[in-house]
Order: structure tokens, then sequence, then C-alpha cells
DNA sequence: ACGGACATGTAATTCGTTACATGATTTC
DNA sequence: GAAATCATGTAACGAATTACATGTCCGT
């Protein structure tokens, strides 16, 4: 339902139409997540279905029909800005899945899957700062802070796989090896 | 695809019935990411179908399916665990969404969500550390990793909270109000 | 005249998810 | 004997995604 909210939040700051909608989602996200137009148009499609949104006919052919948000519509962007993100589930992530369930493949696997993906992050995180050190400011606040944002995930992600790393050894030096 | 391949993992561990697939995945995310039973079956028809899984019927009736990983599934999962996570887009995160679009509403809008959204993270956070000191080895290592996984994502959205604070409200004394 | 960006859509597929139905076995 | 857990599934939906088909407009 993210995309869904995000479409409809857009069309909350003023009308637009569907190509639009695409082109300001991916500046306003720092272009970190690229979206196909083709999604555009069907979640506009189950907004209308939901009557968050309708379409207005261009008046002129060939020109573009322009979508706009309805109270309900507005409603429900307020609500969804007001919920706690973390209040819902986590999301299943990635790597803390192969992570997990890695353990169960033997202390050394383990290990060395935690060495292989620590290093994509490194470079990862590498680049991204470089990155961030030759734009200092482009793109607006959004495309600095949207950078921020997966920079951050990624030092922590980092953090976190010392960690396992860490807990991992003790506990095969305690219990002899496992694997 | 990450139940899809999570399940193939669990089987290239052993071969298990469907709901014996559901506890164990559980068990091994340390409950933090709840799976419906009925999506073990869905999930595990898709991988029969696709010729990663072969189900053994029961010998007497009224006992348990058994499903195995084939060689085919095996190479899969080799292949999964080997993938960086961090090649792939970024997944869409509810939080960052929410606070990059916010900017859109005007600086003191955003603001008011970047508060409400820390202090739900905060309280997490909080509940998070002091389940974690409740049982300090609480379902093996498998439970504290996930955990831990958590509450450093957790720490790490504060700290970018922080950030975005900062660079909106340096933006609004530069620019005079912009909302 | 050509390519690339702009613009709108449809069809098909996959995955995730929920709700529901059903029954056996265990435990109190 | 009742409740909880174990166990297997089906039906249906929603959302995400991709691939494809079309066409306009603009710059060179």
């Amino acid at each position: 339902m993210t995309i869904r909210s995000a479409l409809l939040q857009l069309l909350d700051e003023g009308e637009r139409h569907g190509y639009q909608l695409k082109v300001d989602f991916e500046a306003r996200t720092g272009g970190i997540w690229p979206l196909n137009v083709g999604q555009v148009y069907t979640t506009l499609d189950r907004l209308q279905r939901d009557g968050l949104v309708v379409a207005t006919d261009p008046p002129d052919e060939a020109s573009q029909r322009r979508y706009t948000i309805t109270d309900d519509g507005r409603a429900e962007v307020k609500r969804w800005l007001a919920a706690s993100a973390v209040d819902t589930n986590p999301p299943r992530d990635e790597l803390i899945m192969k992570v997990l369930l890695a353990i169960g493949r033997g202390h050394d696997e383990a290990i060395a899957l935690i060495d292989e993906q620590r290093s994509a992050l490194l470079a990862a995180l590498q680049l991204g700062r470089r990155r961030q050190r030759a734009e200092p400011d482009g793109g607006g606040p959004s495309k600095r802070l949207a950078r921020d944002a997966v920079l951050t995930r990624v030092e922590a992600d980092l953090t976190w796989l010392d960690r396992c790393e860490d807990l991992i050894r003790t506990e095969t030096k305690a219990n002899g090896r496992t694997s």
C-alpha cells in the first residue's frame, strides 16, 4: 500500500497527470525507488475504484488527463501520514533473513555469508558517500535525505553484521565447533 | 520472493511438512515475522510447480505429507544466499516514504510528522530493549539476533530522523518560512 | 527524418496475504 | 468432553511488477 498512499499524497499537493506522478515520485524520493510508469496507471485505477481520486477528461483531445483527489482521499492521506510506521509488522528484510537462515547451515557457512554481505555493504557505503560528497546539495533536500536514509540503513546493517559474527564466534567457542 | 527462498532454505536443511515450516520459520526469525500457515502451502505449491520441491505422499493415511528439496532447489538456495542483498533496489520503506513526502506539505507539517514518528520509534526502542534484558538468552542466537536487527534499524531510523529535522530547520531559516 | 523524452494505457504474472473449512491429536 | 494445538488445504483478493502497444512532441 505504500505506492498507493504515496501517489495519493502527491495528488493531495495538487492535481497531476499520470506521467507527472511518476516523475514527481522519483524526484521526491531522490531516485532511490524507480517506479514503472505502468504501475502509476494501475494504481490510479484502484484509487478511482475506491473513490479516493477522480479523473478529469481533458477538454481537447490529445491533452493529458488530470487526476484530482477527493475528500475521502484527503482523509486517507491524513490517516496514513499520522499512522506510526513502527506499529505495522516489520517488513521482511532480505539481509536479515539471509543471515538468520544461514545460521542453520552451520557456523562456518554463516560467517562466510556474513563476510560476503559485509563487503558488499561496505562497497555500497563507500560509493554512496562518494556520491553524497560529489553533489553537496544536488536535487534539494529530498534527494539528499533519501540518499542519507539508505546510507544510514547500510551503516546500521554493518554494525548488526558485526554483532552477528561476534555472537556466532563466541557460540562456536562455547559449544565446540558446530558446523 | 523472500518467503519463497526462506522456505526453500529450510527444506535444504532437511525435509519437513507444511506446518513445521511455519513453526521453524517463526522460530528462526525470532517471532518478528509472523507467517500465516496458508501461505506456506500456497508457496509450496509454487515451489513444486517450479520443480524446486517435491511432495512425498504419506505412506499411511492421516500422516503428514513431507516436502523434499530437489537439486534445482538446492542450486536456487545457493544462488539466493550468495546474492548480495544490497544489489537489489532498496525496498520501499514506509517511514522514509512518509517523511520524504511530508516535506511537500510544508516544513511545519513535516517537522510535526517527524516528531510523532520519533516518539513512536523511541517507545518501540525502549520496549524492545527491556525485552532483550528480560530474556538474556531466550530462544537461542537466532531470536536474539532477530530482535537485535529490528532494534538496530530503529536506532538508525532515529538518527536519520534527527538529520531530517536538522536539514529542514536550517532550510527554513535560510529561505524564510516556506510553509 | 530520427531519436529521445513525454504520455497513456492494457494484459498477464507473481507474490503475499487473509479468510475460511476441515479434521486429527493432545492436554486439562 | 472441551479447548488448544497440530495439520492440510482452498478461494479469493490486492498489490507490485513487467512486458507490450501506441502515439505525441521536441530538438537536432
